[in-house]
DNA sequence: CTGTTAGCGCGTTCAG
DNA sequence: CTGAACGCGCTAACAG
C-alpha cells in the first residue's frame, strides 16, 4: 500500500544536487545565496529543491556552524501566566525562523530542572532562559553552564548573571500615582501573600508615591493570599476600619476582582465612591469584572523580548550582566474612570 | 581559572577519552554500558566524564541513530489553556529525558504555521503534535509531511490522520446526568458561541441525557458568547421565561461564573433553588466562584499523554489512525451539592 | 563558475 | 579488550 514508504528518508542536499546535475557544494552555494554561482545553475537547483520540498538539516549545519539556532526556555511557571508571554516575546525577538525554542517545565522541582538542563545542554542549545514562578531571587545555575543564561521574572541571586524582571516597585508607584491623579486621597492597599517579593515591592512603590504626595496610606497594607476570597475579606476589613476610603490598590487582579464584588455587594459605587486598581492586567480576570478593571500591566512580552535580546547579545559574546527591569504601564478602564 | 575562555567549547567524547588515556571508541562503549570494557577502564572513563561534566551531543548521536529524540508541538492556542496541559501530558508520556519538546505558537496563522513547520522539520523532529484552538476539524497537513503527525484538541479533517480530541458530547451528557441524579428536572442550558463545535456538541450531549430520562429541556439552548457577561444575561433571560428552572448547564466555566453572579444577585440560592454546572474545570474561574463551581473536566493532560503515546506508536511504525476521544469527568463542588 | 577535499562529533563496524 | 576507519549532511577552503 501507499504507506509502504512510511519511513521516507528526508530529502538531503545530495538528492537535490544529483537531480540538478551539480555537486553538493555547488548546490549548497546556490541555495545559500553565495556568490560565484551561475544564475541559471542557481535557478535550476532552486527549482529541484522546491520540487523535492528540500529542508536543510539544521543539525548537520549546526555541526560546523558551532551553533544550533536553538535556545532552551526552562520554566517553573506551571500555568504559563508568565512563561507564555515570555515565550512569545522571545519568538518575536528571535525573528521567526532562525531560532527555535525548546520549552521545558520544571514544575518548581530542582531535580526536574537539573534533568531538563542536561537534556537541553545535550541538544546543544545556544543559550538558556530560566523563568521563575515568583519574583524572589533564585539560586544561580552557576558559572559552569557552558552556554549563556538569562533569568526572567525571577532574578538570579548572583549579580554577575543576567536577569530581566518586572519592576514591581514602579508598578506600585504607578498605581498609586494614577489614583492620586484622579484626586483620590484616602487610599488603602489590599495585597496578597506577604512572603512574595512582588507583594512587598508593590507595597513599597505605593508607599513611595503616597509619601511623595505628602499623604499617608489609609490603614496598614492588608496582606493575605492571592485570591478573590481574600480580596473580599480584605476590603471589608479595610472599610470597616476606615469608611472614608476613596480608592483601593489591589495586590493582583484576582484580589481586585474580589474587592469589586465585595464593594458592589456593600452598595459602594465604583469608581464614584471608591476607585479600584489591580496588577497584571490578566485577561481572564479583567474580562468579567464589573466595572471593567483598571490594571497595571507588567509587560511580560517585553520582558520576553528583552530576555531574548540579551541572550542573543551574550551568545554573540557581549558581557551583558546584572538585573534589568521592565517598566510597567497602567491600562485604564472603568474602575478608575474619572468623573 | 578555566573560565577565562568565556566561550568554553562543550566537552566532547574526545576530550574525555584523551584525559582518560583511551580511544574515543573505548570511551563511548564505557559510557554507554556496552560490554567488552575492563571494569577499571570503565570506572576511570566514567570518572573523567563526571569531572568534566561531559554531556553527550545528542545531535551527533542523532546522525547515526536516525532519530533526534525531539518532537514538535505546534499550537494555535494563544493562551495555553489547552496546549500547556497537553505539553505536560506529553512530557510525562515521553518520560523525562529521552525526548524533548519544541513548542511553537502559530497564533492561528497559516503562514506562521508553515514557517514553524519548516523550522521543526529542518531540526529533524521525530514527530509532530498539532494543537488547534477550537474543536472544529482543521485542514490536514497532508500526507507529505515526512514525519508522523498527531492532531490534538482540533481533529484533522482527513480521517486517515491520527487525532485526539475531547469528547464534548459525553461531557454534555455527563453534566445533565449529574443534575438528573440530584433530582433536578427543569434544566436550562446557557452556552457560548454557536459557531463552535464544542458548543454544539455539549448541547447535543445535554439533549441526549434529557431525552433518555424522558424530559425536555427548559427553553432553547441559549447561545451567546464565551463570556461572563453573557452568562449573566443568558440566565436572566432563561429565568424570566421560566421561573421554575431548578438547574442550569453552562457552556463554560466563564459563563457559569456569570450565571452564579446573576443568580446570587437575584436572590436565587445555589444549589438549593438552582444547581449550576460548568465545563473545563478551569482553575482561575473556579477559584473565586461563589459557591464553588461543579465543572466537567475535559482531561487535557490525558489528551496530551494520549497524543504523545500515539505519536510514539507512529514513530515506532504503527498504523495509528482515526479520531480518538478522551473521556471527561465531573468534578463535584458546592454549586451542585446535594441537599 | 564549478568540483574536490576535508572535517565537524559521535556511534559503529571491523581489524588488531 | 582496544583502536583506526567510515559515515551521517553540510559547509569552508581550495583547485581546477
Amino acid at each position: 500500500m501507499a504507506t509502504s514508504d512510511t519511513r521516507t528518508r528526508p530529502v538531503t542536499l545530495r538528492d537535490v544536487a544529483q537531480l540538478a546535475g551539480v555537486s553538493v557544494a555547488t548546490a549548497s552555494k546556490a541555495l545559500n545565496g553565495k556568490a560565484d554561482v551561475h544564475p541559471d545553475t542557481r535557478r535550476r537547483v532552486q527549482e529541484v529543491a522546491d520540487r523535492l520540498a528540500f529542508t536543510p538539516n539544521s543539525l548537520a549545519r549546526a555541526i560546523t556552524a558551532g551553533r544550533t539556532g536553538t535556545v532552551g526556555l526552562l520554566t517553573h511557571d506551571l500555568e504559563g501566566r508568565f512563561s507564555l508571554p515570555i515565550l512569545m516575546g522571545a519568538e518575536d525577538a528571535f525573528g521567526a525562523g532562525s531560532t527555535s525554542v525548546f520549552l521545558c517545565d520544571a514544575r518548581e522541582d530542582a531535580i526536574r530542572e537539573q534533568h531538563h538542563l542536561r537534556a537541553l545542554l545535550g541538544r546543544r542549545v545556544d543559550g538558556l532562559i530560566i523563568v521563575g514562578s515568583r519574583t524572589d531571587p533564585r539560586s544561580s545555575l552557576g558559572p559552569d553552564v557552558p552556554v549563556p543564561v538569562v533569568y526572567a521574572y525571577a532574578p538570579s541571586d548572583d549579580p554577575d548573571d543576567a536577569s530581566v524582571v518586572p519592576d514591581n516597585v514602579s508598578a506600585g508607584r504607578l498605581a498609586a500615582e494614577h489614583l492620586l491623579t484622579l484626586g483620590r486621597r484616602r487610599i488603602a492597599h489590599v495585597s496578597g501573600d506577604p512572603t512574595y517579593a512582588a507583594a512587598q515591592d508593590r507595597a513599597t512603590g505605593v508607599g513611595q508615591a503616597l509619601a511623595a504626595a505628602g499623604l499617608e496610606q489609609v490603614g496598614p497594607v492588608r496582606f493575605g493570599s492571592w485570591s478573590e476570597a481574600w480580596g473580599r475579606a480584605g476590603v471589608s476589613a479595610a472599610l470597616d476600619a476606615d469608611p472614608g476610603i476613596d480608592a483601593v490598590v489591589c495586590g493582583s487582579d484576582m484580589i481586585a476582582r474580589g474587592v469589586l464584588d465585595a464593594l458592589r455587594e456593600r452598595g459602594v459605587r465604583v469608581p464614584q465612591d471608591v476607585a479600584v486598581i489591580g496588577f497584571d492586567n490578566w485577561e481572564p480576570m479583567i474580562a468579567g469584572s464589573r466595572p471593567a478593571l483598571t490594571s497595571v500591566d507588567m509587560n511580560f512580552e517585553t520582558m520576553g523580548r528583552r530576555a531574548a535580546t540579551r541572550l542573543f547579545s551574550r551568545i554573540a559574546g557581549a558581557a551583558e550582566r546584572g538585573v534589568e527591569t521592565v517598566a510597567p504601564r497602567v491600562v485604564v478602564r472603568a474602575s478608575t474612570a474619572s468623573g
